[in-house]
Parts: structure tokens; sequence; C-alpha cells
DNA sequence: GGGATATATTTGCCTAGACAAATATCAAGG
DNA sequence: CCTTGATATTTGTCTAGGCAAATATATCCC
């Protein structure tokens, strides 16, 4: 049995603290969303095109950090679903527009204020002084990050 | 054009910026390990094994904090990769006994330099009080995760 | 010993991410 | 007008996550 730095004694790098807290909102989130036939992403999509309907899918890209490719499959499982719709743009016929259907904006509608709830009891006990260190933390990974990228 | 409290002009919630950064983090882990034809969770799965050789997958799933069916299909792309052996345990012969090969181990000797210095820009300009605020923080979100799960 | 229960792994099916290549349409310049 | 280059979307292929059901082997208890 090698003994290096046996990252089982020691503390779990912060890398990976994120990358597991991520999983298991996501999971839990699931979990909670799931009586309405939900995913965590699926409902971020929907309360974006909730603020403005007839986005075309770049757009909705833009404001939910997914690119293109996925997108076009979760709309594609939204509009199976019968919660979007997607018409043709007369001003540019590459753009599709994208619209909740009546039946998607009940939906957002019953399922936000669940949402919201447990978004706060998610952070119970994590103060405001708490958010803001991690929110600055955050930003100088993130930047961290792209500046490596640049490289 | 509704406008409810339009997430685009405040701020994201938290739990989008965890998910935001841990996706950002595991595409940019990706690009670094690219030319070892490695991904971050294979990674994950081989620094274990180099502590531990010889662990069943259940062992390693509960170290990588991952699945049995995932850890499962990991496996095989490592065993396919030639970077990790599954032979037959003796004593349990329902369990594997998974072990680094020789061209595993040699392996995660070059990658691991690399990435110790990976982590370490990545945290750059985070001070050790607010990495400690950080994980604190996260102990919380994470008990309020299990608690919520329970009722 | 043998049946019931528990554990380890596998398999199937689904979501969602990434990247790269293909299509279709648009816009600009010659 | 038409070619060239840019943009929007789609499709294919891959990794990795989740859950549930199937299989094989162990264990326990009567």
């Amino acid at each position: 049995m090698k003994c290096r730095d046996n990252p089982l004694n020691g503390e779990e790098p912060l890398g990976r603290l994120i990358y597991q807290l991520s999983q298991n909102m996501k999971n839990f989130a699931g979990k909670v969303l799931k009586p309405y036939d939900l995913t965590l992403e699926q409902l971020h999509i929907l309360k974006n095109m909730y603020v403005g309907s007839g986005m075309s899918q770049r757009q909705i890209g833009e404001h939910a950090n997914k690119k293109a490719a996925n997108i076009t499959r979760m709309l594609d499982r939204l509009e199976s679903k019968d919660l979007v719709e997607r018409k043709e743009n007369p001003e540019d016929r590459r753009a599709a527009s994208v619209f909740l259907t009546r039946k998607g904006e009940t939906l957002v509608n019953e399922v936000i204020g669940i949402f919201d709830s447990f978004s706060s009891s998610f952070l119970k006990g994590v103060s405001h002084e708490e958010q803001v260190v991690i929110r600055n933390a955050f930003k100088k990974m993130t930047s961290n990050l792209e500046k490596m990228s640049q490289k």
C-alpha cells in the first residue's frame, strides 16, 4: 500500500468540494422537481424564457451559459413535453424564435415558489457576509481560469 | 417582454455560480489533461488507486464519491487504455480487485505535478481565510441538503 | 443443507455536458 | 449576381452523472 499525500487523511481539495457540492445540489433539486417531470437545467431554461419570450436559441444559450448544441437538444426535450414552442423567425430564417407555451408558463409559475424555498433552505445558516466572500472568491477563481486559458 | 425579477439584472443565485464554476473548472482541467488522454474524473480515480492499490470497485466508488454503476463504466474505459487492471478476488468472487498497471502508475506520476500546479493557479489570490470560510459554508450547504433529503 | 436476505457488479435507459463537422441562411464586396 | 465569409442550428460521437433492474456470489438462520 503506497502512501503518498493521501487525500483521504487530509482535506479534500477545494476544487473537489466545488464539484461535489454542485453534484449534490443538482441531485437534490432533481428530486424536488421530479414530480413536475423537470430537471434543474430545464427549469433554468424555462425561467429565462419566462422573462423574455421569443428569444433565439443563441440568446437562450448565452443567458443560460450553455453551448448551442446542448440548447438544441434541451429544447427538443422541452418541446416534446409541450412546454416550449419553436417558431420561424421571418427576419432571420436561420434563427428560431422560442416561446413558452401556456402549459410551460403555468408550470413555471407552479414550480417557482417551491424552487425558491429550496434555494433558501440550501443557504440556511450561511450569512450574507459569507456569501459575499464566496462570490468574490469565485470571481477570482473564474478569472484565474480565464487567464490560464489565454496562455 | 415580461419582467419578473430578472436574474440578468441582479446577481446570479449562489447555486448557479457553484454549478458554473464547477463546469468551468472541469472544462479547463480537461484541456490541461487532454494531451495525456485523461479526464479530470479519470485522474481522480487513478490518484486514489495510486494510494491504495487492489481496492474493490465499491471502495473506489466510496473514496471518489461515485455510484457503482459509474465506476463500472469508468473502469471499463481505464482498462481499455491499459491504465488499470481488474483481477479476481479469491476471497470474494463478487468483488473485483483493481490495480494500477505499470503504465497507469507512470502516467499518474507524470501528470500529478502538472495537475498540482493547475490547482494552485486556480486558487491564486484566494486567501487561506477565504478558503476556510468557503469550506465551512460548503459544509453547511451539504448538511442542509442532507436534512432536506431526510424529510 | 437450503432458502431468504444482503452485497458487488453489470446493464439499460435517460439527461446533460464537450467538441467537431455538416447545413442553411445571411451579409458584404467585387 | 455571385462568391466568400460569418452566423444559427443541427447532428454525431464521447464522457459522466442518475436510477432501476438483473446477475452472481456471500451470509445468515432455521
